[in-house]
RNA sequence: GGCACCAUAGCCAAGUGGUAAGGCCGAGGUCUGCAAAACCUCUAUUCUCCAGUUCGAAUCUGGAUGGUGCCUCCA
């Protein structure tokens, strides 16, 4: 398999450093407020990037930070008068309402920064031994001189950032470099605050990530994850706080996911342009979000439009539709010996998964991933209109679409097992019963009965089949 | 000012040197009592534009146009 690496600008072998296993760490939210749409990609497309490399058969150690101590914590607990810790629990909670949803896999760990204060202290301590810190009125800065490779991730160097900080940014006169950040925040007022070397405070945010990431996957890690956004400056001062702590590469394949738009302007909280997961999940599911996000590849902006949603909900159906009709078929019908056809429908199945397995492995690629689904799709259900199968054939080609869709974090077979009432099978009956006596009105009027009760009937070969309908 | 990114059919979206995947929508047909589902056919001689390299370019090079992101919190 092989990955697009930011820190080398081009698409890498992806092997992991040690054995079989690879350690990912993945920029978690800060836990403030429900999370919108562009959140939740990088939840979902790392998440999909597990699933593929467990499908493949190595183990992964996978941390999910949360952020829950920062000036958006502090600000909005203090509106809705509230404790940091309060609203932080709350919507920790509210994460993974939405997260287990989108059949988003819990982290191995899912650290929070305010658990994390001794670590932290711990490197921010051994950047102040290695000469890397000094101390302003307000908290502990990183010097980025001090560090040469700075700039290396982001390609910027701290000539272009003095000549280019114009218009938009306000010089703060007392750091040393434009680029230096702070490490360790001195106490203000009543926010929450920790005792440290330096007095009380809290920490800067990108050392939180420095520190949960050591001390759960160890110095170097193999894949560091996040939005671009995250590119300059956080991921950039991670490496520059890592390295020279650890003086050891920090990460070895950076993946950093393209913006969800509206309008193709950046989806964001603060520009007021954002749809919550929770509130787009009422309308059209969990499943269809997280379709709709995986159908585009995973560095490509998306510009979210209903539209498109709507594609990716009938698209989704489509599939879903399938192994249904496979399902049924299953349940109503004789085996059937094999036969060239089924030979046939055997080989497609073999080379969808190989399919699959090409496009994933090129960086990902779930749109051509989709692709081999939506192919295998289109055979299997030539296949069963045209001949009869063996059932071993069937279940088969059926298992396999699941088992594809399952690594994209997709299950087809959700929501389908559920029992049709009993008063609903009666009409079905009686509405078959109709139909043998040609007495086509009672039949209809008997479907559009069924119909207003929530369940469409489609007729097949088979018989009646009775599915509940989508809202 | 610096550093990046994007532009493919009505819509969404892969493809990045060998002659345009896939999904949605639409049209026609098959099946059906009628539907639904499904299948078949059709839907970009062409990939924003202009030059160039090449036997060959959506794919490489140069330029133009339009749009976006980061440099401040940010997925």
């Amino acid at each position: 398999m092989q990955v697009y690496n930011d820190l080398t600008r081009k698409k890498e072998k992806l092997t992991p450093l040690k054995d079989n296993h690879f350690t990912i760490y993945v920029c978690g939210p800060t836990v403030y407020d429900l999370f919108h749409l562009g959140n939740a990609r990088p939840f979902i497309v790392y998440d999909t990037l597990r699933r593929y490399l467990l499908y493949k058969g190595y183990d992964v150690t996978y941390v999910q930070n949360f952020t829950d101590i920062d000036d958006k914590m502090i600000n909005r607990a203090s509106a809705r008068e509230i404790s940091v810790k309060e609203l932080a629990e709350e919507m920790i909670a509210e994460y993974y309402y939405d997260a287990d949803r989108l059949n988003v896999m819990r982290a191995d760990n899912h650290p929070r920064a305010t658990e994390s204060i001794a670590e932290i202290i711990d490197m921010i301590q051994i950047l102040e031994e290695k000469g890397y810190t000094y101390t302003l009125d307000d908290g502990v800065y990183y010097d980025t001189s001090k560090f040469e490779d700075y700039g290396k991730l982001s390609g910027r160097n701290l000539e272009e950032q003095e000549v280019g900080a114009s218009a938009r940014v306000d010089l703060e006169i007392a750091k040393r470099n434009i680029s230096d950040f702070v490490l360790w925040k001195y106490k203000k007022d009543d926010e929450p605050s920790w005792d440290s070397p330096w007095g009380e405070g809290r920490p800067g945010w990108h050392i939180e990530c420095s520190a949960m990431s050591k001390k759960y996957l160890g110095d170097t890690i193999d894949i560091h994850a996040g939005g671009m956004d995250l590119i300059f400056p956080h991921h950039e001062n991670e490496i520059a706080q890592s390295e020279a702590a650890n003086e050891k590469q920090f990460v070895r394949y950076w993946m950093h996911n393209g913006f969800i738009n509206v309008d193709n302007v950046k989806m964001a909280k603060s520009g007021g342009n954002f749809f919550l997961v929770r509130e787009l999940a009422k309308e059209y599911g969990y499943d269809v979000i997280r379709f709709f996000m995986l159908q585009a590849h995973y560095r490509m902006p998306i510009n979210f439009e209903s539209e498109p949603l709507i594609a990716a909900s009938n698209g989704w159906q489509r599939i879903k539709s399938c192994i249904s009709n496979v399902k049924f078929l299953l349940s109503h019908e004789d085996d059937h010996s094999s036969s060239e056809h089924s030979q046939a429908l055997a080989k497609y199945t073999t080379e969808a998964v190989q399919e699959f397995e090409r496009a994933m492995d090129d960086d990902l690629n779930t749109s051509d991933a989709f692709a081999a689904i939506f192919n295998l799709v289109r055979q299997v259900n030539s296949y069963t209109a045209e001949y009869d199968l063996p059932k071993e054939t069937l279940i088969n080609a059926a298992d396999t679409i699941v088992k594809l869709c399952s690594i994209l974090g997709l299950d087809p077979e959700d929501d389908q097992d559920e029992e049709i009432p009993a008063d609903v099978m009666e009409k079905v009956e009686l509405r078959n019963e109709a139909k043998e006596n040609r007495d086509f009105a009672l039949a209809d009027q008997l479907r559009d009965e069924i119909l207003e009760q929530g369940y469409r009937i489609e007729d097949t070969a088979q018989g009646p089949k009775v599915i509940k309908e989508e809202k």
